[in-house]
DNA sequence: CTGAAAGCGCTTACAG
DNA sequence: CTGAAAGCGCTTACAG
């Protein structure tokens, strides 16, 4: 039932010399004989001989594999931070390996690390929301040591952490509401788990862009996304719950916690008879390549993806190669770019 | 650098009892007092032992691991795929992984079931164009023994392929402009590596739908979509595409190879002031989540992908479990989900 | 330049 | 009920 494959001792038998010797001839070694590195190299192709990573890590105790935690893989997102992931491990002799999360609880981000430990993999990149861990498992899966918190920066110290500065974006991009003349700007947020903390630095970012221009905050522009679905896209959801805003509340200018939910408020928007941006503008957030595809185009908060997923590698390997490091955190930066749902004219972009 | 991790050993030590006694309490093995079972889970417990799968992996020869490898991962439509995959592999004690190819040659797909193979898992999913690869890969990778293809029938008889009926979908897509009174169906294509096949697949149906309704097929209304990008959306290509031909060529029904590039068009058909559907009908493929906001709503193939995922993987386990099978080929039922851009009242969903 | 031998941390067949 | 010992397939330090 299960495959037999070729070990070295197979295809030092069939030569008549040792293990070591076609050892050091797949690994290139110095150490050997031209004729007899030839000889076994042509019968290790021959043989399609697969070489056995569980043996080898066993004895070398190390797996020069990665992995990458995440939940709701299937967000667009991820494309180019998973190419700058997937190029940098490569680069340093990693393999990368994905899990995707059906949840974001303890339990299952537990379940997920130990299966991922077991395999003795030499860290890992979690996107899950890690702050639903405590103190023990921090402890059991030596967090600080091999593990790279990815896409907050709530709360650092404990263990490194990489991010878009979620803080500017909220800034920014109600600071664009802001100087296209808007005064009463509205928030839309999701109540998913997984954004939680994200969702906090943008909306921090957003109260103080709103403080820095004098304008009051009000709690009734805070809107919070209805739920439709366990589903990844709540562009259903954010559509229903700005259709129902529309008819509570005023607002001029909207920001969006992503660009997803964006669609669904401009969906809304637009049904009610209103005109964006005159009547409201729309801010999202993320710069998926569908959004300057819809209509009207969406002006979004935009940051290098592929340099994020490449940069996250990277610090996890450094902190593979150094588990001493004091802990780190590391921001993206972020910019801006204009499309027509704040801009009507042509758009012009800016950083 | 590396991490210790507590092995059976140090546990046998600080007992003062053997391995193979804790390797019996931590199974649940009957063959054990209660007094040293409990003795020897409550120190696993207190110390986090995390068990070396490299170890157990390299002497059972099994590792209880399947993976996915794909292309282009964050396509919306593999998010429940995924989690189908996920729940199966859970139920049957597997661990899924997931890698994603960044292309789609030979070399790529070659290089990275290697890789898995040296972990020695069990078995592989491959949604990338597996037909990329050649007799002496399938031979070597021992294809026929532990892999599902997905997504496309062609050509069958030397490994499993699991797929929705690309075929039927092609087919019932027509049939529908068909009987909503089309008469000039054209199709949008992709060139994407990646698509040929379920192209191919989805195309006959095409073809077969006019040929069974007695209309005749014209070459020029086969669009070829124009690469915009190496992006996974090709949403900009298709509106590019769609623009040109809408200059060029007469038709009033037009068939996408996926909604993504549906979207595309129909950006490109409003634009030019045309009316959707009474002008020109549009039929997308695969039913993202995001074809019932657009405007007008896109009416698509559908099909149930938890199950598709689901059934992928219970299909390489039952190959994993018995490798003398004969090579089968599953077909997942489609319909189709008629929504505004094809029947301009209220949606009638039928299937 | 070549090879014998130990060892990575489990699991298992077997003896007591 | 408990444990000694072999072995999975590599890698490595060392001897010749």
């Amino acid at each position: 039932m299960r495959k037999k494959y070729i070990t070295l001792k197979d295809i030092a038998n069939m030569l008549g010399v040792s293990t070591t010797t076609i050892h050091k001839a797949l690994k290139g070694h110095p150490d050997i004989s031209p004729e007899t590195r030839d000889k076994v190299l042509k019968l290790v192709e021959e043989l399609g001989y697969i070489k056995n990573d569980t043996a080898s890590n066993l004895r070398r105790s190390q797996s020069n594999t990665i992995a990458f935690i995440v939940t709701g893989i299937s967000n667009p997102f991820y494309e180019l931070v998973i190419k700058g992931m997937t190029h940098a491990a490569e680069k340093y002799g990693y393999v990368l390996l994905i899990t995707n999360l059906i949840n974001n609880s303890a339990k299952t981000i537990r379940h997920n690390i130990e299966n991922l430990l077991r395999k003795r993999i030499d860290g890992f990149i979690i996107a899950a929301n890690i702050l639903n861990l405590d103190d023990s498992d921090y402890k059991k899966f030596r967090i600080r040591e091999s593990c790279v918190a990815f896409g907050t920066v709530f709360p650092s110290g404990k263990f490194d952490i990489i991010s878009p500065d979620n803080f500017k974006g909220g800034y920014i991009a109600t600071k664009h509401l802001i100087e296209i003349g808007r005064k009463k700007i509205a928030m839309l947020h999701s109540t998913n788990f997984e954004s939680e903390k994200k969702l906090k630095e943008r909306f921090q970012g957003y109260i103080k862009a709103l403080k820095d221009h004098s304008i009051e905050f009000h709690e009734e522009l805070l809107f919070v996304q209805k739920l439709s679905s366990e589903k990844a896209y709540d562009t259903q959801g954010a559509y229903l719950t700005i259709k129902e805003k529309l008819e509570e509340v005023e607002f001029d200018g909207l920001f969006c916690y992503n660009d997803e939910i964006a669609y669904g408020a401009i969906e809304a928007i637009k049904e009610k008879g209103l005109k964006i941006p005159k009547d409201i503008a729309v801010v999202g957030y993320d710069d998926l390549e569908f959004s300057h595809m819809i209509s009207p185009s969406l002006t979004s908060i935009t940051f290098d993806k592929y340099k994020l997923g490449y940069k996250t590698v990277e610090m996890l390997i450094e902190r593979i190669k150094n588990p001493e490091l004091e802990p780190r955190t590391e921001l993206i930066d972020v910019g801006i770019v204009v499309r027509k749902s704040t801009v009507s004219e042509e758009g012009k972009n800016e950083f």
